[in-house]
DNA sequence: GAGTTTGAAACT
DNA sequence: CAGTTTCAAACTC
């Protein structure tokens, strides 16, 4: 049994991060504000990524082993890690929800596994009023072994059950074989699970026998990138993080991949697309090729409607596109249709994002954009884009 | 199940 | 930071 760690844990933490991760600087100026108000933090500031603490009764257990309230977190319970550096982005203790998505007003409802004793709108009278009113998606960043953690991984969708949804299994098992599981290539160390007796890695070194390899194979990541571990899709609406059903919907789910994909091949539409294999439609993050990720895309659509009722991979779907049957013919009227009389910022997703490829239907619609260059058309349309 | 393709992660 | 290499999953045969 992992000891437990050694921090105090009478604080709620709150890092400027989340609220800069969620999109909300300005909401971090407030945070700063408050976190002025409320003495200062017990680290010096660092940079824009000064620590807001609040200071509050404890009656949380020292050290419960973080317990997944699911299998996904394989047969170990997740130990504390030890605190990284103090520049690294941390946070004491958070919830297993997306983070990205809980909003502070959540932040006291009882979570499976989790005991949240001390809602953070009692830390503060000041908070109490303000934060609640805010609807400020806010991120809670943690150790890189912590709950938090497991919310990156490749299959941000089965993250909060252990149950498959609808049809997708749940996160597979590695099969690392150079990594010693301790890179961000697997997927198990990049959710913040250790490997279990159903990995097939070889030369595993993550787990508790190599807390220490795997600590500083942590903070090594870290150092690379201090937002490797959070989560990789965002701007889930409050409702659907939690929802089975609304999880469990046909349909690309509401949100995006915070990093964005860089695919150059597979059209977005296999699962080496990172966005298409979370589940959610490619946005104005994602640097890819002919992408063919976006909503009115009827390859998309019937790319997902025959995975999701087959259960098969959809070649098929991909070789009508080929022939014509279905592509991009099919969609530009209807994205001509839907786009007429719109904004630029509604473009969103409903055309191809990216056409470094110009050979890719290069959409009328986007030349009515008046920038200097097709490429900044589309960067436009990208940071218009509206997620329903 | 072996081999190939793909794109993220890691490295230079 | 761009280009290259490594890696493991996805995919094909």
């Amino acid at each position: 049994m992992d000891k437990p760690p050694n921090h105090p844990h009478d604080s709620v933490q709150l890092d400027f991060a989340s609220v800069f991760y969620a999109g909300k600087p300005e909401i971090a100026a407030t945070a700063a504000a408050l976190s002025h108000a409320l003495g200062p933090p017990r680290q010096p500031p660092h940079r824009q990524l000064m620590p807001l603490k609040v200071k509050v009764q404890s009656s949380l257990p020292p050290w419960p082993p973080v317990l997944w309230p699911t299998a996904i977190a394989g047969k170990h319970p997740m130990p504390f890690p030890t605190p990284p550096p103090a520049k690294k982005l941390q946070v004491r203790r958070s919830p297993p929800v997306l983070p990205q998505d809980l909003p502070l007003s959540a932040a006291k409802l009882p979570l499976p596994g989790v005991q949240v004793q001390r809602p953070l709108q009692q830390a503060s009278p000041f908070l109490t009023q303000l934060l609640p009113k805010m609807e400020v998606p806010i991120l809670l960043p943690m150790h890189a072994t912590s709950v938090g953690v497991m919310l990156n991984s490749r299959y941000p969708w089965s993250e909060t059950s252990s149950e498959s949804i609808n049809g997708t299994p749940r996160r597979k098992n590695c099969k690392c074989k150079n990594s010693k599981c301790l890179k961000l290539y697997c997927d198990c160390f990049a959710s913040g699970r250790y490997c279990n007796d159903d990995c097939n890695c070889k030369n595993c070194c993550n787990d508790v026998s190599h807390e220490t390899a795997r600590q500083d194979a942590i903070n090594a990541v870290m150092e690379r990138n201090p937002v490797a571990f959070m989560p990789k899709i965002g701007n889930i609406p409050r409702h659907a993080a939690q929802n089975r059903e609304y999880r469990a919907a046909e349909g690309p789910r509401v949100g995006k991949h915070m990093k964005g994909c860089q695919c150059k091949r597979s059209e977005c539409l296999k699962k080496y697309c990172e966005c298409f294999q979370s589940n959610v439609l490619c946005s104005e993050n994602c640097k890819c090729t002919d992408c063919k990720n976006y909503e009115s895309s009827e390859d998309m659509k019937e790319m997902r409607r025959m995975t999701q009722q087959h259960g098969v991979y959809v070649h098929h779907v991909q070789n009508l596109a080929l022939k014509g049957m279905i592509g991009p013919s099919a969609v530009l009227p209807r994205a001509a249709e839907k786009f007429s009389g719109l904004s630029v910022a509604s473009l969103g997703r409903d055309q191809p994002i990216n056409n470094n490829d110009s050979s890719q239907v290069l959409s009328p619609l986007l030349t009515s954009v008046p920038t200097e260059d097709t490429e900044s058309s589309v960067r436009l349309g990208r940071h218009g884009v509206t997620y329903r």
